[in-house]
DNA sequence: CTAAGTGCAAAATGTTTGCATACTT
DNA sequence: AAGTATGCAAACATTTTGCACTTAG
């Protein structure tokens, strides 16, 4: 079932290297990208977008798509978040466009209600909250 | 506060009227472009993606950004649904793309939690929960 | 008349792909 | 040696922008 990685190279290594330091925090291709070529040691993007991808069907990096960032975010999350791991979800500002990182666990009420009263299996993942934070919540103009 | 509307034109009327008989639908810009290019009254892409957005920001239309479609996806929701008007949620099927309308109370739970906790506004309109739906669920390929 | 809106075509993004080359096993 | 992975550059798709022209109020 599981034929994904073939082949050990340095690239793979090191980009899951760095993944690792970012646990936790957003990442775009581009970031990333731009981090290796600064390390004068610079990864072809074509690979950055390929091997990202892998990474996100092995379900060892999230990615997110957020309205208001044209680019596609990737978090590291590790193997085996499928059952226990950490959970966290996302919440983005209408008005100032911060994400806000959530890690608590109010969302699996809601996953379960969804799937109890609905039938609907929420990912948790890939769903995001729009709304207005805090600050821009009180500057009531 | 509200200054929005300005002047009426043919391509704002038009527009929200195609939209309208969308609810309960996604389209895409591109959608909206071609379906007026088809009717043989093209509207330029600038003005659809222009007014597509000032009509997301006066909360009549609900923009999508979801993964694995590359484009933004547009829905009319109608003015209305800012303060009492009844709630909806929407639940977003990732594999078979249905859109479900979901009307009930479990989701203040989760805006008061939001809101107390993390001083977060949440605004339901926008917001949707992604995951896989029921019949998409069972049918385990 | 003035401000706002339109449409075109060009530019800016972000992502994907084709292909020759280099690397793993 | 055979199969993968890489990197470049070109191709793509979507969305944004500059600017001259038109239209609503």
């Amino acid at each position: 079932m599981n034929s994904r990685p073939k082949y050990n190279t340095k690239q793979k290594d090191t980009l899951l290297k760095y993944l690792e330091t970012k646990h936790g925090v957003h990442v775009t291709a581009g970031d990333v990208w731009q981090y290796f070529k600064e390390q004068g040691d610079p990864i072809g993007q074509a690979t950055i977008y390929r091997r990202l991808e892998d990474l996100v069907d092995e379900g060892v990096v999230n990615k997110y798509v957020i309205d208001g960032s044209s680019s596609a975010c990737f978090e590291y999350v590790g193997k085996s978040s499928h059952d226990e791991k950490e959970v966290c979800y996302h919440c983005k500002c209408e008005k100032c466009g911060k994400l806000i990182h959530l890690h608590c666990d109010e969302i699996k009420m809601i996953q379960e209600h969804l799937f109890k009263e609905h039938g609907f299996t929420m990912d948790p993942v890939r769903t995001v909250f729009y709304g207005i934070c805090e600050e821009c919540g009180q500057e009531r103009t």
